[in-house]
DNA sequence: CAGAATCCGTTACGATACTG
DNA sequence: CAGTATCGTAACGGATTCTG
């Protein structure tokens, strides 16, 4: 069992409806843990690699980037040296953590039926 | 833009924890389609195929057959010939319905922002 | 510290062909 | 009709190395 979700199929395309585009939102492996962890409030980019002890620098940029270009997650650069980079969701990006809490609330009663 | 989710990682693992495995319940770039349409009520193989013009029996069946697995889709099989065979959702399946109405509507909500 | 670049294994999915 | 088997491919993600 994988855990994956293509923003765009491999090469044709799976779903081109609207369903697809939004669960793009939260496609990666990292995504729903990312978000989730930008639920308790702004977080560094080394904090985040904390919080997901195996998560590499290179997926958790791509993720953060993702989530930035889509308006879910929000950067602030201090211009310091060395640079301090601190992620935080947005109004709307906010409004995903409900959302993923209500599948995690599925899963658990489906844990708890057998 | 690729859309995958995995339920467990490539080899080692993405996240360990809770979220990532009730996250994948809907993992997979076609299940929350599948999901979506098995909404509507009980419907036969022949007829996701048709709500889901692309998708590939290979991977509709795999992702009903993952799903049943884990207590989210019902399988009902007429033992007539030709076979016919009906999915619903359980009663905890429809849980998720909401679940993914709510990513829907953050979706709905960024788009208009820009 | 916050990344970008490169290399490479794993996998999800599509297409096609076949079966009870 | 409702699948299964096989094959080929794109892309997800890990690990490592390098930089401003």
């Amino acid at each position: 069992m994988s855990l994956r979700m293509r923003k765009s199929p491999a090469s044709p395309l799976p779903p081109p409806c609207a369903l697809t585009e939004c669960m793009s939102l939260i496609a990666g492996a990292w995504t729903p843990n990312v978000i989730w962890h930008l639920g308790g409030g702004p977080r560094r980019f080394g904090e985040l690699r904390a919080d997901l002890p195996r998560i590499s620098a290179r997926v958790l940029s791509a993720r953060l980037k993702a989530l930035e270009a889509r308006g879910v997650v929000h950067r602030r650069a201090a211009p310091t040296s060395p640079p301090s980079v601190e992620y935080s969701l947005t109004e709307v990006g906010r409004e995903l953590v409900p959302a993923l809490h209500a599948i995690v609330e599925v899963g658990a009663r489906l844990k708890r039926l057998r």
